[in-house]
DNA sequence: CTAAAGTTTCAAGAAGTTTTGAAACCTCAA
DNA sequence: TTGAGGTTTCAAAACTTCTTGAAACTTTAG
């Protein structure tokens, strides 16, 4: 009733796992969650907190809040074996949904913020400031707000599962 | 020869300013990087080491750092002016251009990392493990390669500036 | 109701990253 | 060749973020 016999995770697993894991803090993500779900994506079975911590050298407190990053983002999910009173985890497969997921809620989001800051900061520029310069500013400002429009349009095109059309950002703030 | 008479840089500006530091540091940049271009951006006129130090509240290291950076990556170009020693700086406008370049240098180059490092662990996953798990693990592994040579050749796309349909990722790894 | 197993929270410590300030280094003019 | 103005480098300080481990909490079995 505790003794797990034989780890069953190689070598090559947890590369795998740290693969992952370093793409995912490059994503914006913590490391950890990537390299626990590439345990749990590894496994045919759901496996438990304990198995997870011993494989990755983790604590329970850090597994802890790792498998509920994970949980919120639908990366995993919770499931229960018959008799045993512990939790078991699984991954969530479909990766595909999991990016939508994070351009929709994340990436989107974010977009959104800084198209609302520029408008914001737009409007706090003087009207007519120092010299006409603050009138070239405004021009800029307004460049960056159609990026940003852009973007977001984009961005809602990839979520809906629409063809998109890179060439409008080259003409953005262009020079050629 | 030492006296910048009027701080031409509003308070609007330095929150556009900041609000692009934020992003860029979202996209794996550092910070004073898109503070930095963000006042060159909204200058008429190139503007010179130490004003923007002055402006940003930034030590000359720390300029001369965020600078270097910026031109590594073409989002500043050098100028003179004709009697000044010292060297000026202009932002880059062409945004497009720009997200174009990183997308080549950096994001596609970590992809390949990604796939090649797969392909490594899956070399050295054992060819039949303990029981058969370890067909699984590598069907899953195969799974997470295809995936990234599908990101591969979305990205690619996107810098020759074809249009690209994003479905097939919604497949990958997909359960329904 | 109590105890055991499992999980979550959180303050303190460890690790990592960014910023600074001073020294070294260039470059040009005299 | 020297020195003033300007820039770059880099070790140390300051700051942030991550991880741990212990305590608190929850759940279930007896």
């Amino acid at each position: 009733m505790s003794d797990p016999p034989a780890p069953p995770v190689t070598q090559a697993e947890l590369e795998v796992a740290d693969t992952i894991g370093k793409l995912m803090e490059f994503w914006g993500f913590k490391r950890p969650m990537g390299r626990l779900w590439t345990l749990l994506y590894l496994s045919p079975a759901p496996l438990g907190a304990a198995e997870l911590g011993e494989q990755l050298k983790m604590s329970a407190g850090a597994i802890s809040m790792a498998l509920s990053d994970l949980l919120k983002w639908g990366a995993v999910k919770k499931t229960w074996r018959p008799g045993e009173r512990r939790d078991f985890y699984e991954a969530e497969t479909g990766v595909g949904k999991l990016v939508q997921r994070v351009l929709r809620e994340r990436e989107l989001e974010l977009v959104r913020q800084f198209g609302d800051a520029l408008a914001n900061a737009e409007a706090s520029l003087p009207k007519t400031g120092p010299r006409q310069s603050s009138d070239f500013k405004r021009e800029r400002v307004q460049e960056l707000r159609r990026l940003s429009k852009l973007g977001e349009s984009l961005l809602t095109a990839l979520v809906a599962g629409k063809s998109i059309d890179p060439t409008p950002i080259l003409k953005v703030s262009g020079d050629s």
